[in-house]
DNA sequence: TTGGAATGTCAACAAGGCTGACATAACATT
DNA sequence: AATGTTATGTCAGCCTTGTTGACATTCCAA
């Protein structure tokens, strides 16, 4: 599909973007994030967790020692409602926050051994449908898929993404 | 599809797929959806409706007619959450309930004027950022991206996907 | 000492999922 | 004609997860 083809007369690379094009794309989307989400929520609901503290673990466990504040802007939500979450995941024992050493008013959060256990079982069962698709849709078509990902992302969210992405 | 690349010396076409590159898609995907829904969600609040009413907007514009039913199975809710978003959306004359011609159990659902508007108004702003999106990063990343997707999809969801591809 | 930042907490509310139960109406079958 | 099934709607109640607003505490920094 859509190699240049015949609408691309000029260098520049235009695409031909029916808007039927478009809707199939905005379907797309919404199907695959139904997908995406299945796997994990499975699991959360044996724990009595749902979605938030999926999104929770995720991230303090991709950078150990995280701030509140840092994974406020990251998730993008309130502090009240990252706070119910985290209190949850803390009283259970899967996260422990430790009052930071340089500025005590922080809170600098860390996963227990059981909260990697649980975060381990969630990433690796989204894990294996994304690996299911990537072997599926074949290497090149992974390398669109993260680039039209990545441009779809807001401005600010983008520079949050990449500040992540080679870790820490 | 996928021609092999540099890491390809077998036949099988095998990808080196990392635990962190499949994070990164992870992650991408998270914060992608949240750029897909922002536009729309501005607009929304503005009516005063949220993403549920969104959803029952595009496909009933997208099958014009569809039954309630219809519409359950491919939205994944139940009826009694999909009622309450019908019911607003038609107290206040964007959606049109008619009873079936064949069978005068089942309601024909379609979107009346003001309901057009809206989800013209939502589509044009979700079709914004994705014609952006796909301009960013070009032709063959969009065949890759729609490939990804849809091999993330859950089976059933799939053939739903299809049966709508080529409109109704 | 005082201002402001970081965090936590309480309360109230809303959207939008869910289940269960029950009521109609209409079609289908016996 | 009676009975069963299907499609839909509705009521009630519950959950998660988002929101705002208000206020307390802690503690860094000027």
């Amino acid at each position: 599909m859509a190699q240049g083809g015949p609408n691309t007369s000029s260098g520049e690379n235009l695409l031909f973007l029916t808007d039927e094009q478009l809707r199939k794309g905005i379907e797309a989307m919404f199907f695959a994030y139904r997908g995406f989400t299945a796997d994990p929520d499975r699991i959360l609901e044996e724990y009595g967790y749902g979605r938030a503290h999926h999104r929770a673990l995720h991230f303090i466990n991709r950078s150990h020692g995280t701030t509140v504040n840092n994974l406020l802007t990251t998730l993008g939500v309130t502090k009240q409602s990252l706070n119910r979450v985290l209190r949850g995941l803390i009283e259970d024992g899967l996260v422990e926050a430790r009052v930071g050493r340089t500025d005590r008013r922080e809170r600098n959060l860390f996963l227990t051994e059981k909260g990697q256990e649980l975060e381990r079982k969630l990433a690796e069962a989204q894990r294996v449908r994304m690996r299911a698709a990537y072997r599926a849709a074949g290497p090149q078509a992974v390398a669109g898929f993260r680039q039209v990902l990545e441009a779809m992302m807001d401005d600010d969210i983008r520079q949050t993404y990449h500040s992540l992405k080679d870790g820490r």
